[in-house]
RNA sequence: GGACGAUUAGCUCAGUUGGCAGAGCGCUGGCCUCACAUGCCAGAGGUCACUGGUUCAAGUCCAGUAUCGUCCA
């Protein structure tokens, strides 16, 4: 076929395809299906972002099981769509009005939303767009975002059940705030920073503290000490005058034990207004709070004449004042890890403010309940322990945002008689007295509706076809950085909406890392864009590289150019053995190929082609995507591509009937063609591409069966094949290794075992040609002078080196190889006379040692005896 | 401070019930052999971090040490 181009050219052959898979509905998953389903719910992107390579990996092993549970004749849905991102939407609009001197209050509410709308609408599509790219073989007739109005109602519709079932509620408490940000944060949405900073110890009365925060001194309404802490027992219940920078003031000493006697001085002091563990202190022991910072990040009127300070010259500031009072007893550098907003990264200031929780403890205890008792099963098994872990742990969550990009908390107040009301539909007045309402301005939690996902986006809380056909999905694959936002909430909401499982499997796979081992970051520029790898490698090479660093372990990996090239390559290789598969098909008839018996090569590359099949299902199957991929690479390249198309070669050509060559056009056709689907998964586009061109049944590779190994294993075929290419590989060893030119061809002599004479006599054409030789096979053969000896397996190779070779070569060949097998064969003996070994091992392992034993024995001697010979023919 | 993970060839990493240490890249030598130089053939290269233990047998199981990393306080 002079029309196929020698080197395979992705980027047409990606653009051709995909469309095509799209309007033939390949994707649609039917919710009146009879057939087994198999669902997925893709981890909703950003609607506003783009694909970086944690979603490149993620959806490339996403649809890797797709594809092949689709093959397999399931009805698979996989449900795409996106996640409206509360705050970092926002951020972005944010900073668009920035850009023109403008602020979202400065639009008022519903022109901001318009903005942030129009922003949607505009960049939406790009991460859809990139995702076809890559292959994702999602049903887009059903894409969802997190934001539609069917969606929408979900969260309401979860929000007022859980409210009435006293699991969502209001509370003051103290939360984490991003001053930039303007805005609530959960526990899950600070990011821990080290930084450096100064530890000063201050004198405080008769006592000295440590503390990293000194402006928070001015909202101290307490000190506290450990309860066993004799050092400073006799201070605690007392009411202490304290010198400061402000005058005096008064606090009380509490014993806790929250309080850390070796941390510092073993004195801390507590601010329950601005500090999380000196909340928890506070309530304890009813201190007052005194708020000193604002939701600006700016001192309050409390902090007297700071003011209006921003909180880190504050705390200038007041070292410098406290120094003047002579207050300060030392300083000390310290490393510390602060918390910063995930966004942002301004550090977070502990408030305290009134915020919407949702009590999950008893959410989590069914849904460590569902790991428990294998409902859930997660893979690789060592994430359960993290996820018991923090579910035990876990603290209220922190579900409203002051933003204005979400959904807005169904809440209203009502101005007249102050109560609260929350409402599956809109209020405009007080249901019990009639007087006006006020909707709560803020907005949930993005997580909070996205944990929804796995039934919103099936129609619930309607009770649709596709609930009743897809839920509970059954799998969910995701990278561990997000287990506790997503995976540990959709369990905890599924379980309780909808009293079953949202996942049967949870699939956990490692982060990419730069070729450093770095995390990728914008900030760092050492990111490493999936769409410039697509167009430089080729699609179905950055899917087979992200496949073969997909090992189910917490490892992180790193992606490199070396790698991709190397599945560059490979595809390549493939796309190279088809070409020369279908420039030699003319006279190809299958029916008449069926006629004409397998031959040695036939019988055994489809025994590999059944073994590679079943190892590749059980890798899948374990979700061991790696074992996978090099399975099908080592079987393409270094056993199809390497010796049965050499092979096939010699019957294409040169054939000795018809019949033959038919047969292997026949092989040659049935192998590429399975092995096209075993990869199709991995390699979408270049496999539909080959498979069109190549005899087959069917309309796409897409719908066309994934290969399943038969039973019968021809272990026979497999074992006399070995043997054969034993013996090409020798005579090519001897070649190499004499430095004789590849062109000469070599006289060999083959003396086998007498029950393997009819095998070699019949594969003579194929060592001839692969080893480049004239071979005489003779079991009484007699090693004649200036040859050269190889053994394989139960066979002497000579290879006639008269004229070819000097002796000395073939001497220090020699050498080499009598110290390996004497190696082995010392090994071997020690292992076998000690009698714990023999006694104590299972017999079969003892035979195959002894066996080993004397193979290693003979060899050693026939290598020996050659050593001799040669000696003497160069004396 | 707690939890988890890693340490195997020059580099990046596999190694699933303990039973002959592997791959890709790189390296060395030789080849444009009519599918592919993004290729072909051959080869070199390892004290499996360290110390003990269990076992006939340990890269693999157990305990500890060191270094690095991640997460949670």
């Amino acid at each position: 076929m002079t029309d196929i181009s020698d080197r395979y050219e992705p980027a047409a052959v990606e653009a051709r395809w995909y469309p095509v898979w799209e309007a033939r509905g390949y994707f649609r998953g039917d919710a009146s299906s009879t057939k087994k389903p198999f669902s997925i719910v893709i981890p909703p992107p950003n609607v506003t972002g783009s694909l970086h390579m944690g979603h490149a990996l993620d959806n490339t092993l996403q649809d890797i099981v797709v594809r092949m549970k689709r093959m397999d004749g399931f009805n698979t849905l996989w449900q795409p769509g996106t996640d409206h991102a509360g705050i970092a939407t926002q951020v972005v609009v944010e900073r668009q009005l920035a850009a023109e001197g403008r602020t979202k209050d400065d639009l008022g509410r519903e022109a901001f939303l318009e903005r942030v709308w129009q922003w949607k609408e505009e960049s939406g599509g790009t991460i859809i767009r990139q995702l076809k790219r890559l292959g994702a073989s999602c049903d887009w007739s059903r894409e969802r975002f997190t934001m539609d109005p069917g969606l929408s109602r979900a969260v309401r519709e979860v929000f007022v059940r859980l409210y009435r079932a006293k699991l969502i509620y209001r509370d003051d408490y103290i939360v984490n705030w991003c001053p930039r940000c303007q805005t609530v944060l959960s526990d899950l949405e600070v990011e821990r920073e080290e930084r450096d900073a100064e530890f000063v110890y201050i004198k405080y009365g008769p006592l000295t503290l440590g503390t990293v925060r000194p402006e928070t001194k001015l909202g101290d309404t307490g000190l506290a000490v450990h309860p066993r802490d004799a050092r400073y027992r006799k201070y605690v219940g007392r009411l202490l005058e304290i010198p400061s920078v402000q005058g005096t003031i008064t606090v009380k000493v509490v014993a806790d034990a929250a309080v850390d006697p070796k941390f510092g001085t073993g004195v801390i002091k507590v601010t329950p207004g601005h500090d999380p563990v000196d909340f928890e202190i506070g309530r304890r022991h009813k201190l007052p709070i005194r708020t000193v910072i604002g939701f600006d990040g700016k001192m309050t009127a409390a902090a007297g004449r700071y003011a209006g300070l921003d909180r880190f010259e504050c705390r200038k500031q007041i070292v410098e004042d406290m120094k003047a009072l002579g207050l300060i007893e030392r300083i000390e550098p310290y490393r510390h890890a602060v918390g910063v907003c995930y966004r942002c990264k301004t550090v977070v200031e502990p408030l305290v403010s009134k915020q919407w929780y949702v009590n999950v403890k008893p959410l989590a205890r069914k849904a460590v309940a569902a790991v428990r008792t294998g409902r859930i099963r997660i893979t690789p098994r060592s994430w359960t322990k993290t996820y018991y872990h923090w579910m035990k742990n876990i603290r209220p969550w922190c579900i409203s945002r002051q933003l204005w990009w979400g959904h807005r908390i169904p809440a209203w107040y009502c101005e007249r008689d102050g109560s609260v009301h929350v409402s599956r539909t809109d209020l405009t007045a007080c249901p019990r007295c009639k007087g006006p309402v006020r909707q709560d301005p803020d907005v949930l939690d993005t997580w909070f509706s996205s944990g929804l996902w796995p039934f919103s986006t099936l129609g619930w809380p309607e009770r649709t076809p596709e609930l009743r056909t897809f839920y509970p999905t059954s799998l969910l694959v995701t990278g561990y950085d997000i287990l506790f936002f997503w995976v540990a909430r959709m369990a905890m909401l599924g379980l309780h909406l909808m009293r079953a499982v949202p996942f049967r499997d949870v699939y956990i796979h490692t982060l990419v890392r730069d070729p450093e081992g770095q995390k990728m970051s914008k900030t760092k520029g050492n990111v490493v864009d999936p769409l410039v790898l697509m167009d430089r490698y080729g699609t179905d090479a950055l899917r087979f590289t992200l496949a073969g660093l997909a090992v189910p372990s917490v490892r992180d990996v790193r992606i490199t150019d070396e790698r991709i090239e190397a599945s560059r390559n490979f595809a390549n290789k493939l796309w190279n053995a088809s070409r020369l598969v279908l420039s030699n098909l003319d006279g190809y008839d299958a029916a008449a190929a069926r006629r004409a018996g397998p031959g040695l090569a036939d019988r055994w590359i489809e025994a590999r082609l059944a073994a590679t099949t079943a190892a590749v299902r059980a890798a899948l199957r374990a979700y061991r995507f790696n074992d996978a991929a090099a399975t099908l690479y080592q079987f393409v390249w270094s056993e199809f591509c390497d010796w049965y198309l050499e092979i096939a070669k010699l019957s294409l050509y040169h054939a000795e009937s018809p019949a033959q060559r038919l047969r292997t056009q026949h092989t040659l056709v049935t192998v590429l063609e399975a092995t096209l689907r075993l990869l199709h998964p991995f390699m979408p586009f270049i496999t539909e591409e080959l498979w069109q061109r190549l005899p087959h049944a069917g309309d796409s590779i897409v719908v066309a069966p994934y290969p399943r190994a038969g039973r019968r294993r021809a272990a026979a075929a497999e074992r006399e094949m070995e043997a054969v290419m034993a013996v090409v590989t020798a005579v090519r060893n001897i070649r190499g290794e004499m430095r004789i030119a590849p062109g000469a061809t070599l006289a060999v002599t083959l003396r086998p075992a007498a029950a393997e004479r009819a095998l070699y006599e019949g594969q003579r054409a194929l060592v001839e040609a692969l080893g480049r030789a004239r071979l005489t096979v003779d079991p009484a053969a007699r090693r004649a002078r200036d040859t050269a000896l190889a053994v394989a397996g139960r066979a002497e190779v000579y290879v006639d080196l008269a004229g070819v070779v000097d002796v000395a070569a073939e001497r220090q060949r020699l050498d080499k190889e009598i110290k390996r097998a004497g190696e082995a064969v010392e090994f071997l003996r020690a292992k076998l006379a000690r009698p714990e070994f023999v006694e104590r091992a299972p017999a079969e392992i003892v035979a195959k040692e002894r066996e080993r034993l004397a193979e290693q024995e003979a060899l050693r001697a026939k290598l020996a005896e050659s050593l001799a010979w040669i000696g003497d023919g160069a004396r």
